[in-house]
DNA sequence: CACATATTTGTTATATTATAACACTGTTGA
DNA sequence: TCAACAGTGTTATAATATAACAAATATGTG
């Protein structure tokens, strides 16, 4: 198995093409989902494209006030079921401790979620290190508990922010 | 600095004496209140109790229930005031997936918050591998990111449950 | 003790997040 | 063509959490 490297969070990432990455994510979604045979139709792909274009974690409320900005009439429903779908898929993130949803940097590999989440400018980073699964495999093990999905959410200041405040 | 070991989670010592165990989580609140030169209460301490009497992650509408049960016209804000009061001196964890709270097992050092989350029976163990703490800080310290609180929900099936099913 | 102050709790109202239930529409394949 | 199913629309409501202000209780000081 190859060893994974750390990804570099793309909201860390400073001055990166964001409309070409938002596009980049649809693309794959696409993908994915014809691979998957489901169907990634009109509204839940606009509902991804509206989680990505925002690079910070999106409530449900407000993606369905952006449906509606563009004429559509979005009701909760519409919105839960099309979040639904997508978290199903792995393409989005749920962040528990926001209540918002994210959109997930590497969809096709089934894998933990981990986030540094900016108390300052509110921006999250998806990380992927080895080490802390490897860590929390060992306890989960040790007490034969069998783990099926995770979140690791970590508050705090980013680099960005830090620097800024001096 | 000395190591810790993991604990063994409550939840998963099967046998305790759970009456005797509530006791002490509350003679031990009382103690870090009167250090601490802040007041646990009689609606605090109460608070505190029913969540450590349940042993499993409980609702703050179910915490107005039975205070309800027990006579006391509670509304919301009195049941979030009392939480966040918890919460504040690391008496209770809220455990932001299932949007309910529990005893902190360790409430005297400060620590980062790791769970383990059983889907069958519910119950929630508190654990504490410091591995899992290392393998965050090295991510985050090479990102610039500066932590100051976090939560590792990790969803599964636990031991008891697993044998259960055979 | 008496009083001023600050803390805690009560009360009313409302915000925010999420789901249930059922009707309608569109897509797919026999 | 039409039966079956998947997806979306619509109405209503559940579950979780907070704002704002009033009343009660505790604490420190003269």
């Amino acid at each position: 198995m190859a060893q994974r490297r750390p990804t570099l969070p793309p909201a860390l990432t400073r001055g990166h093409d964001h409309h070409q990455c938002v596009h980049d994510a649809l693309v794959e979604a696409e993908r994915l989902c014809a691979g998957r045979d489901v169907r990634l139709t009109e509204l839940r792909k606009r509902v991804l494209e509206l989680i990505w274009a925002s690079h910070a974690p999106v409530g449900a409320y407000a993606i369905m006030d952006l449906l509606r900005g563009e004429g559509r009439n979005a009701m909760p429903p519409t919105v839960y079921r099309a979040l639904d779908f997508l978290l199903e898929q792995r393409l989005i993130h749920r962040i528990a401790s926001l209540n918002a949803y994210i959109g997930c940097t590497h969809p096709g590999d089934r894998h933990a979620m981990q986030y540094l989440i900016c108390k300052t400018c509110g921006t999250v980073a998806e990380i992927d290190n080895p080490a802390i699964d490897e860590a929390i495999a060992v306890t989960t093990g040790g007490l034969g508990f069998a783990p099926d999905s995770q979140t690791l959410e970590v508050s705090g200041i980013c680099r960005d922010c830090r620097d800024a405040a001096r």
